[in-house]
DNA sequence: CCTGACTCGC
DNA sequence: ATGCGAGTCAGGT
């Protein structure tokens, strides 16, 4: 039967409609069939209307076409061990399904497409998303390689240090317990040792004993330390090197993430069972496991490509700021450029702190954080937060003048947008609630410079896809990572991909300020990063 | 099966 | 009381 529609798939000039389209060409595609043309996907569609909002077809159907599809448990029952596959579903029944399914889904496309029109969207549907379905569908069938005996090896030596911690705390706290339970902890810590007198507690009143909490006890008690360790432990093997090998598949021995592209409110992508976007790096026992994920065979190497600094590069662009744009231009470290103005020093006598307090306030910029917050990061007292932020706006006016444009946007139009006019709706702008107000004004500062920096990217994977295609290369694009890109490259590509990739993000949207882009390879993620 | 606490990434 | 996500575990239903 799937034969018989394959050339329909094949033509370039026939729209194909879908609900989750990417889906779809992934069964094809184990049936030998390949996908071509223009795609419409009406949950891809739904998401540019209204990011926030529910995007499954039942609620589609019900919003748009006030009608209730058959749900899909009378066919396959409910979700868990007793759900069956569709295979077994009666024909008739499956027919009769699959048909309403089809049906519902041109009606959704019919009434999505106008209004995707009506809107301002049509272009980055058209443009960035349904031109990167097919991208992401080739990375998720690709799948990355994973080195399943170092990882072995990785979880042996966390675990002895593992049981090594808990004998230890245990020791100092007198008593077994479950270490895993925060709650069980917290009773540990401030009822039996009771290591302070009044204790931070959660909004449910328990003992937090989360990690920035228990930092800050560190010298009160020798167990303090031990718990964290512990922690850190107990996160490696049991969110990264124990389950991963089992998600590998048997048939193509890979680990396939899926990547999600109607998730965020922003318009990042999301990725999913496994989530290949939080492997750990900052921590060096972590970093290790990135070891793991290596080049498909010893003709190939694992090959990374980063933006530098693409969310401020993005406020330099929006702001105009003209000692920001400035500082990019001329490819400065910006954080030291930034310590230098704001703590009015040479860049040259910049301090290691200073720049790390550059550093959390560039980023906190970009978050719309407040004096408080911005004091709470550092460790500084208000009022010294408070000056370095009046001081901060001093060095970039154009960065607060932006700012203020952005919540002034927002409150005129109750949204705000990113250059490709992806746009972020903030109902909450003029709330009478100054806490949810404030909430809605730091995702109207944030929304188009992290909006704008998954556009830019988006655009380079469907760029670097076609080249490869256009050019025959045997390359693979394996992962992003929100402002990074990871590939398997055969050794002989190696020279041209490094250009070809470094130009495609580089080049993907013009702005008033350059983009740079950092390569590594390697062996493994590790060494390419 | 759900929620909360926690911790990993950008 | 700085933005955006996902997975694990405990502990409750």
């Amino acid at each position: 039967l799937a034969g018989k529609f394959a050339p329909l798939f094949s033509r370039a000039d026939v729209m194909k409609y879908g609900q989750n389209i990417k889906f779809d060409l992934q069964v094809l595609r184990k049936y030998g069939i390949e996908v071509k043309g223009p795609l419409f996907d009406t949950m891809i569609a739904h998401y540019l209307l209204d990011p926030e909002q529910p995007h499954n077809m039942d609620h589609l159907s019900r919003v748009y076409l006030n009608y209730l599809p058959i749900p899909i448990e009378t066919l396959i029952g409910k979700k868990g061990r007793s759900q069956m596959t569709m295979r077994l579903v009666d024909v008739q029944l499956l027919k009769n399904y699959a048909c309403e399914d089809a049906d519902v889904t041109w009606k959704l496309s019919r009434i999505l497409s106008e209004k995707l029109k009506e809107e301002k969207l049509e272009n980055v549907f058209r443009e960035i998303e349904m031109p990167l379905v097919p991208v992401l569908a080739d990375m998720e069938f690709q799948g990355v390689k994973l080195d399943v005996n170092a990882l072995r090896e990785q979880s042996a030596i966390l675990k002895n240090e593992l049981q090594q911690a808990e004998k230890e705390i245990f020791t100092m706290a007198g008593s077994s317990f479950n270490l895993n339970s925060p709650r069980q902890l917290g009773e540990v810590l401030f009822e039996k040792l009771k290591i302070i007198e009044n204790p931070k507690l959660t909004k449910t009143k328990q003992y937090s004993t989360n990690e920035e909490t228990l930092q800050k006890l560190a010298g009160k008690h020798p167990v303090i330390d031990k718990i964290l360790e512990y922690r850190m432990l107990q996160k490696l093997v049991s969110t990264y090197v124990d389950p991963l090998p089992d998600q590998i598949n048997p048939l193509t021995r890979r680990l396939h993430t899926s990547f999600n592209q109607a998730i965020t409110a922003t318009g990042r992508l999301s990725s999913t069972n496994p989530n290949l976007q939080n492997i750990p790096i900052r921590d060096a026992k972590g970093r290790e496991i990135r070891k793991a994920f290596v080049a498909s065979s010893e003709n190939h190497v694992f090959f990374s490509a980063d933006y530098s600094q693409i969310e401020l590069r993005l406020m330099a662009h929006f702001s105009g700021d003209a000692i920001m744009q400035e500082a990019f231009r001329n490819n400065e470290d910006i954080h030291r450029t930034t310590a230098a103005k704001v703590f009015k020093v040479a860049p040259e006598e910049v301090s290691r702190e200073q720049r790390n307090k550059a550093k959390t306030a560039n980023f906190g910029i970009i978050y719309g954080i407040s004096a408080f917050g911005l004091s709470e990061r550092m460790g500084i007292p208000r009022s010294e937060a408070k000056q370095i932020i009046d001081s901060y706006f001093e060095t970039f006016p154009g960065v607060k003048d932006y700012m203020n444009q952005c919540i002034f946007t927002a409150r005129e139009k109750g949204e705000v947008y990113t250059l490709t006019g992806r746009r972020r709706k903030l109902p909450d702008i003029n709330s009478q609630n100054s806490v949810v107000r404030g909430n809605a004004e730091r995702n109207a500062i944030n929304a188009p410079i992290q909006g704008t920096a998954a556009d830019i990217i988006k655009i380079a994977m469907i760029n670097i896809h076609n080249e490869f295609l256009k050019r025959g290369l045997k390359t693979k694009m394996l992962l992003q990572v929100h402002d990074e890109l990871n590939f398997d490259v055969p050794k002989e590509e190696l020279e041209e991909v490094t250009a070809l990739v470094t130009s495609c993000m580089e080049q993907a949207m013009p702005l008033n300020v350059p983009l740079t882009v950092e390569t590594g390879v390697g062996r493994n993620w590790f060494e390419a990063h």
